[in-house]
DNA sequence: CGGGTCGTTAACGATATAAGTCGTAGATAGCCA
DNA sequence: GGTATATCTATAGACAATATCGTTAACGACCTT
């Protein structure tokens, strides 16, 4: 028997990654190292922060490349398998195990699986011995299975357990029990350990069975997650025993006082019971430790009194309702020690709560609807315009029976129990396509489905660029999604109560184990994870329910007859299906009815936010695997890169490596950073938002959108299109300001359900290593508002220093933040007043924080500063508030450091000096010398535009330029504020671009060297992106000579995270739905590149990828220097407090990860990554290596008998460099002596000087890539700007 | 004076056509005018007014000019290599024959020809007949052609610009494949809203196309009913790989709102072979709960979108607009692409 | 028993839709010495 | 005559999606040798 061993599950499933993105290509021999990257190392003894691993293991990657040699035969078998894989996923979890047999053999079938096949063999045999009642059976089946119908499948260690398992729980004597565990130990593949390490299947109860009981193994071989619950003996009893000190790694969360309060739990409790009687012991604990601690009588009482039942008390989304104040109650703590067990006793509450919230939100929302239903009922209110609610509820319970019947469908066409014979053609047809998404409609719960269609629905509401309603594209992948992620979460609850099951949870300490070792499973669950539910198949059951809903819900409405005139009620369906036309293309549209609009302006929707979106209550998961952090029941990956498997591959090799720990450490601290919501703000938004009027960014509430009228039938038809086009400018107006209202209403309630909470953001990456908060709708990278509306957690005392740093963020806010510090404070302290006034009477006051740059957040400071100005000492005052440190055009500071060019560093503080450069001034200045010059030799527009240059009017173009903005981009961004100078339109359009060109050139000029490098990498993207790997695919080449281009830029960050460019072309296909068809994108499709995307996108990602890894690299020394530390990109906060040593650091690790000459290390990791890659020249005809290869050509053209082909080129040149890496020396000389068309042309050396355009006098040659030389580096020496106070300030 | 008429071998030598294509042999253009008989609607061409648009070489202007002398004809066409062209033709002592540089596609060109300089005014009719003195000619062969086409079809329902003169004929060049959407029939293949707008406002017949294998696609029905002259595409510069056809537009006389109809058979036609039962329910909430409780017609709800006649669509339209829950038809539009997660 | 024929159907690809694109690359012309 | 510059034209592509129809491949029933 053939044997292989695998130790745990988690790699397990990185096996089977690999297998599922493993390419059969002989590319190996094209990737000799060739000691390029070892060159990279640089200056001896320089520790590596992640570079020099992770770009070795990228270079020689474990899977294929990918092109269409990969998607034909490699990607086309990965899709199926994907597909075969949650299709048997989802037979199995809906029982249909004939089904699921038959999809193990199509998977058997497929020969570059058979390894992994185990894998899903074992997921099979576990669901199949629920069914079974006899031990025996199981094995015989198994043994049946391997022997004949699997032959060359091999069981393993996960199979065991599963018979382990099976045997304990179906045997009845402890004899039975003992032999048939004896025996499954026995076929052991690499251990007992190793058949026990799989917590995911063997229970708790089995382990202490096997260990305890039957002391089959001994407790040291139990996995470390399940040892102290075995250890503690604790199981079924539930009996408390006496406190032994708990083991290894939960010893630090208990004080021996907490546990000592545990066992006297009584006397205390008394009170609480009268109102509560439903604390579980753990919770006692919680409201005990708390009770101990320094409150006053009012908040002990409130103590006393809150239900720390998690169940009923997730989050506050009640307008009228106000939650405990958490918040508060730390605060006032007086002693470090009291504040330490109030946290974690918070914690532990925290714990559960986000376990109910991540796993109950489609039942609270269902109950609210009911709640308002029968109380509406109770008051007997059943007036027309009923509360949405209440309708909600009437439509759940019309939906449910359907889509009840439906399932029942689709169980009986998978259990083969339908008549078919007496069926009409069009339910054969039904009960087909039943077939394809039966197994997905039957996973959750039909009540469940219903409250998620209705939600997801509502949720979407005017988005998509439609008025009143939604693409049907987008509502079906959402719906489908949605239950995805409800299946997902459920099956991972169901499994671990599996596991845990019978696991008294009577002790607190014996609690805090079981957390722990659920934390355990639950990682190794969410990373097994993988599959997903194919687009196709969330779209059918998106379609199937969202049809279901339409058919169901209705609206009350009215219109008037246009032939009587009179009003008429009656009903209509809330929503209907249709279609638009844009631009000549159909596009399907959801829409929703008027009079439910109305109604949904009105009310808030906020349950309807899926919990994975929401903050989170505890620290999130760490990071430590390229899909392992984040929430505990959702799977989140550290790469946002949906559509990018290339990525996905690369990211998962470089982190089984262990290359990229600095990039988890840094985003781990980050999400380490426990925030509150700024209770006074909130007020203060709250009082703003009630009044429904706009200010400053709130939008007010409007009715509806009315369209100007209409102009005469007759009149011109260049009036009837502007009229259309006003229309449209009104509606985009509309949607966006309803959008803003809608978005500001997200973030105000979650806002209030946050308040006096403790919660944290989990941070993921998106595709070029830039942190971002999972959660989408609130967070500190919003704007303004959501900024305004967060402080940190944790206080610390201003001090002097501190004190300071408040005032110059105060004055930065304001957007007085180009003058030296001291003047910067003098600003502040001149407006104390103002700042006391703003602070005091935010809206009835003077308002003088509304003339900020950034109001709310000044609002926010003032309050603080006001509050600390109070104290005798204001360096006493304990600040919460995040102090920014930002880059002075953070973009153009790294390119400066990369060129070493001492004209921009001094521009971009990156060069001590006395008082702060202001970039956008001087480029405000060169233009207008510019513009004079050109007025001076009569040019109009010229003199016209030379006054009108304020700093302003160039900054965001001069901002937007290092980050690629395209010429149409920054004329739009100047034409907004020359607008305002202009009352013609399109007179300040035609000179905004004028204007646009100069902005350019000047900022050209003065930023030299950073151009030269953007050039550089402009330069580099093309020939990338336009060059040809030697073992192409044939479908590549079909057409002539202008072959399907497969290679994106790749590089590696400084901290080794490996980028991919994700630009290709779309590649959508059709996919028919119950409602229409809808274009989606195949997401295992590999397609050709977007060239012009790749080349204008890499300078700017490669310049965000620098400075994310600064920021990370910051991230985790102020964390290691406890901290509290955020970022926006190039704006990092901390404390006021923190404010100096975080600038220490930031500066330090800038130096860093500038000390190496970073585009040197990249055009090297580039020669080494596109080593044999071609590329295309145009060369002239008349030259002497045109000639020759023309001749070439024509011999070898005549040798076949056919044209000699680009394919026929590159296949020669293939087979050449294999002859060439061979380790047999004759085949070396014979690859030595042959000549190809490429051959010729990399002897000619530089050909540069021949390149053509024309078309007619050249000749299309393939040659090897080669990149252009790196343009000089400057003499700046980044060490300087250590000493440089207004680098970030 | 007669205007030049030359070869299509020195026509030829313009450089750029625009990706225009023109029919220059004077002998089928004589053809086709003789098919056309013009004097029967226009008795009195003394008082015959011509607006000439893209002319592009003149060929056809000039034989019209010639054959029929009009009292004017303005030749509007503002591409650089066929004004200097024209410029030549029109420096002949004919008063009439006048060349105006602007483009064509602009509706501010013919607010300055007629509103502005007042250089063309044609007079204005009733509607019980085809207007007897001005007469519009047109070459839409290029790029732009088919959408220019298309909304000027929509002048036509809506009687402005031109057609605020009244019935204008106009003799247009489109692309073949342009033609065959205009003349589809009901339950034809390419029967779609253009051909359904085009039969109730007009009356349009197929004068003139290239010989070519696709021309069966016209249908039988179009060919026999019309008769189109079949000329070579060697009478023609330049070769664009796409086949040309005359067409004959004579806006018909008619009270409809347009954007009511417009909405109604753009929708109902995405659905073009599902039975109107369905079909209606996209035409707004509740749609089908409307229209089969108006239209009694059993049969009649089992018939296609595609099958349907101009008339069928009008009486649809009517139920529409006395529909009290119909939609907003003005809101029938998707905004700027914005898309965020 | 094999193979061939015919009919049916799924699967794929092509095409039309609406109706004021548009950005860009490449060619040409206008310029100077 | 040659080259840097400005303007012009041609051209493709993104029809940022979907219904429908024609063609082809595949499959299976049936028949004949």
């Amino acid at each position: 028997m053939l044997r292989f061993s695998r130790s745990c599950s988690r790699l397990l499933v990185s096996k089977r990654l690999t297998s599922q993105l493993r390419c059969v290509s002989q590319t190996a021999f094209l990737r000799k190292p060739s000691g390029n990257i070892d060159r990279l190392s640089g200056v001896p003894g320089r520790e590596d922060i992640g570079f020099l691993k992770s770009s070795s293991v990228s270079m020689s990657p474990n899977f294929g490349p990918f092109d269409h040699s990969q998607a034909v035969a490699g990607a086309t078998e990965s899709r199926d398998i994907m597909n075969l894989w949650s299709l048997l996923e989802a037979c199995l979890h809906s029982g249909y195990m004939e089904r699921a047999y038959s999809i193990l053999k199509s998977l058997y079938a497929l020969k570059s699986h058979r390894t992994y096949f185990i894998d899903d063999y074992n997921k099979f045999l576990m669901k199949y011995a629920e069914t079974l009642h006899d031990i025996k059976d199981l094995d015989k089946k198994l043994f049946h299975d391997i022997q004949e119908t699997f032959p060359a499948c091999e069981y393993n260690d996960k199979t065991l357990a599963i018979l382990i398992h099976h045997a304990l729980k179906l045997s009845s004597s402890t004899e039975a029990k003992l032999e048939h565990c004896k025996t499954y130990f026995k076929m052991a593949v690499s251990g007992q350990r190793s058949i026990l390490s799989n917590v995911d299947i063997l229970t708790v109860p089995n382990y202490k069975t096997l260990a305890c009981d039957l002391k089959l193994v001994s407790i040291n071989e139990l996995p470390a997650a399940v040892r102290p619950l075995i250890e503690s003996g604790n199981i079924v009893t539930g009996e408390v025993l006496p406190s032994k000190q708990p083991s290894e790694t939960n010893a630090k969360a208990l004080t021996p006082g907490e546990v000592a309060l545990d066992r006297n739990i009584e006397p205390l409790d008394k009170d609480a019971k009268e109102l509560l009687a439903v604390d579980t012991i753990g919770m006692k604990v919680v409201r005990h430790t708390l009770l101990g601690l320094s409150f006053s009588e009012d908040q002990k009482k409130q103590i006393a009194s809150f239900n720390f039942d998690t169940s009923s008390n997730l989050l506050n989304f009640d307008q009228g309702k106000e939650n405990i104040n958490f918040f508060e109650m730390f605060c006032n703590l007086k002693s470090e020690e009291e504040r330490r067990s109030f946290e974690s006793a918070l914690d532990e509450f925290n714990q559960d709560r986000q376990h109910q919230l991540e796993n109950r939100a489609t039942d609270a929302a269902k109950e609210r609807w009911r709640h308002d239903f029968e109380e509406a009922k109770s008051r007997g209110d059943l007036s027309i315009q009923k509360k949405l609610n209440i309708k909600l509820w009437e439509w759940f319970n019309l939906m449910l029976p359907l889509v009840k019947e439906e399932v029942r469908r689709c169980a009986a066409v998978a259990n083969n129990t339908t008549q078919e014979a007496s069926l009409s053609p069009q339910e054969k047809k039904q009960n087909k396509a039943r077939q394809e998404y039966g197994p997905y409609l039957t996973l959750v719960d039909p009540e469940k489905m219903c409250v998620i269609t209705i939600l997801e629905i509502l949720k979407l509401n005017s988005t998509g660029g439609i008025i009143e309603g939604m693409r049907t594209a987008r509502a079906v992948i959402s719906v489908g999604k949605a239950i995805e992620m409800e299946f997902r979460a459920e099956l991972l609850l169901k499994s671990e109560s599996h596991v845990f099951k019978d696991v008294n949870k009577k002790s607190h300490e014996f609690k805090l184990m079981v957390q722990r070792a659920r934390a355990t499973f639950r990682s190794i669950k969410i990373e097994e994870s993988k599959v997903l539910w194919p687009q196709e198949a969330r779209a059918k059951i998106g379609s199937i329910l969202i049809s279901m809903l339409i058919h169901i819900a209705k609206v009350k409405v009215e219109g008037v007859d246009p032939v009587t005139n009179e009003v008429i009620k009656g009903e209509a369906p809330a929503f209907s299906h249709g279609y638009q036309y844009h631009n000549g293309s159909k596009l399907g549209v959801l829409k929703i009815h008027r009079s439910l609009i109305h109604q949904l302006n009105g009310e808030r929707l906020v349950a309807a936010v899926q919990p994975q979106l929401l903050p989170m209550l505890v620290k999130p998961r760490a990071w430590n695997s390229w899909n392992s952090g984040g929430y505990y029941y959702t799977q989140s990956t550290l790469i946002r890169s949906k559509d990018s498997p290339e990525q996905v591959a690369y990211l998962k090799a470089v982190s089984d490596a262990g290359a990229i720990d600095n990039v988890y450490r840094g985003l781990n601290v980050l999400g380490e950073t426990p925030w509150t919501v700024n209770r006074r703000m909130f007020n203060v938004m709250s009082q703003v938002w009630n009044s429904g009027k706009p200010f400053l960014d709130i939008p007010g509430i409007q009715d509806k959108l009315t369209l100007t009228p209409q102009p005469p039938r007759d009149a011109d038809p260049s009036i009837h299109r502007e009229w259309k086009l006003k229309n449209k400018e009104l509606a985009n107006e509309f949607s966006g300001n309803r959008s803003a209202r809608c978005d500001a209403n997200y973030k105000l309630e979650i806002a209030r359900a946050f308040l006096g909470e403790k919660f944290y953001f989990p941070h993921n990456l998106d595709f070029r290593g830039r942190a971002y908060p999972l959660s989408p709708h609130f967070n500190h990278l919003g704007n303004d508002m959501s900024r305004g509306l967060m402080i940190f957690w944790h206080g610390k005392r201003l001090g002097t220093s501190g004190l300071r740093w408040l005032k110059v963020h105060l004055s930065n806010l304001f957007g007085f933040d180009k003058a030296p510090l001291e003047d910067r404070v003098s600003f502040a302290e001149s407006h104390i007043d103002d700042i006391r006034d703003s602070a005091e009477h935010p809206l009835d006051g003077k308002g003088w924080w509304k003339e900020a740059d950034k109001p709310w957040q000044a609002l926010a400071t003032c309050m603080e500063l006001n509050e600390a100005l109070k104290m005798s000492n204001p360096g006493d005052f304990v600040s919460h508030q995040p102090v920014h440190q930002d880059g002075t055009c953070n973009g153009l500071q790294h390119y400066a450091a990369l060129g070493g060019d001492i004209e921009g560093a001094t521009q971009v503080n990156l060069v001590p000096s006395d008082r702060p450069q202001d970039v956008y001034s001087h480029v405000a200045k060169l233009v207008i010398a510019r513009l004079e010059k050109a007025a001076a030799n009569g040019d109009e527009t010229a003199a016209l535009l030379k006054d009108k240059i304020k700093r302003k009017v160039v900054k965001q173009t001069v901002m937007t330029n290092v980050y690629g903005v395209t010429y149409i981009g920054a004329t739009h961004q100047i034409d907004k504020q020359l607008s305002t100078l202009f009352n013609d339109h399109k007179r300040s359009y035609e000179l905004s671009k004028y204007l646009t060109k100069h902005v350019f050139a000047s900022v050209r000029e003065l930023f030299e060297g950073a151009h030269l490098i953007q050039d550089w990498l402009g330069e580099c993207a093309k020939r990338i992106s336009k060059s040809i790997r030697l073992d192409v695919d044939e479908k590549t080449l079909k057409n002539g000579n202008k072959p399907d281009f497969m290679s994106s830029v790749i590089w590696t960050t400084p901290l080794g995270l490996p980028i991919v460019q994700p630009y290709r072309e779309s590649g959508k296909r059709q996919v028919a739905t119950n409602l229409q068809t809808v274009f989606i994108s195949d997401p295992f499709a590999i397609n050709p590149i977007n060239a012009r995307r790749q080349k204008a996108g890499f300078p700017p990602n490669f310049i965000h990828s620098l400075d994310a890894s600064h920021m990370l690299l910051s991230a985790s020394e102020c964390g290691e220097r406890g901290l509290d530390f955020a970022a926006v990109h190039d704006s990092y906060w901390t404390h006021a407090c923190d404010v100096d040593t975080m600038n220490v650091v930031l500066r330090e690790q800038f130096i860093k990860l500038h000390e190496v000459d970073l585009i040197e290390r990249l055009k090297d990791e580039f020669d080494e990554r596109y080593k044999n890659y071609l590329q295309i020249l145009k060369i002239d005809k008349k030259s002497e290596v045109a000639t020759k290869v023309t001749d070439l050509k024509k011999k070898l053209s005549q040798k076949l008998g056919r044209p000699f082909t680009l394919a026929d080129e590159i296949y020669m040149e293939k087979k050449r460099i294999q002859l060439l890496n061979s380790e047999d020396a004759s085949e070396q000389a014979e690859g030595a002596n042959m000549v190809t068309t490429v051959s010729l042309v990399a002897e000619a050396g530089d050909i540069s000087n021949l390149e053509k355009s024309s078309d007619a006098s050249c000749l299309v040659v393939l040659a090897p890539l080669t990149l252009p030389q790196i343009p000089p580096k400057g003499d700046f020496d980044v060490r300087e700007l250590e000493k440089s106070k207004y680098f970030f300030s | 004076m007669a205007i030049r008429v030359q070869s299509l071998r020195d026509l030829a030598k313009i450089q750029h056509y625009y990706g225009f294509r023109y029919l220059l042999n004077p002998s089928v253009h004589e053809k086709i005018f003789d098919k056309l008989d013009l004097p029967q609607t226009y008795q009195d061409t003394t008082k015959l007014k011509v607006l000439d648009l893209y002319p592009g070489p003149g060929q056809q202007s000039a034989i019209f000019n010639n054959r029929f002398k009009p009292s004017q004809h303005v030749l509007m066409d503002a591409r650089p290599d066929f004004v200097k062209h024209l410029r030549e033709l029109s420096s002949t002592p004919n008063d009439s024959f006048q060349l105006y540089c602007k483009d064509p596609y602009e509706w501010q060109s013919y607010t300055e020809l007629i509103d502005i300089e007042k250089r063309l005014l044609p007079s204005k009719k009733n509607l019980d007949s085809i207007h007897n003195e001005f007469l519009v000619l047109a070459n839409l062969t290029g790029m732009i052609g088919e959408g220019l086409f298309m909304q000027w079809l929509a002048c036509i329902g809506n009687r402005n610009w031109l057609h605020r003169f009244g019935r204008v004929k106009m003799l247009i060049w489109v692309l073949e494949s342009t033609a065959m959407k205009i003349l589809a029939t009901p339950g034809g293949q390419l029967r779609s809203k253009c051909s359904v707008v085009a039969d109730t406002f007009t009356d349009t017949k197929l004068i003139a196309t290239m010989e070519n294998k696709n021309l069966h696609k016209f249908g039988r029905s179009v060919l026999d009913a019309h008769k189109p002259v079949i000329f070579s595409e060697n009478d023609t510069w330049m070769p664009t790989g796409k086949a040309i056809s005359l067409l004959e537009v004579n806006p018909s006389s008619h009270n409809i709102d347009l954007d009511n109809f417009d909405y109604v058979t753009k929708h109902l036609l995405i659905l073009r072979s599902t039975p109107l039962c369905e079909a209606f329910e996209s035409l707004g909430h509740g749609g089908r709960d409307y229209f089969t409780t108006v239209i009694k017609d059993k049969k009649f709800l089992q018939k296609c979108p595609k099958e349907l006649t101009s008339s069928e669509f009008l009486m649809i339209t009517n139920a529409f607009v006395n529909w009290p829950f119909k939609p907003d038809i003005y809101m029938d539009f998707i905004d700027v692409f914005q898309d965020n997660d």
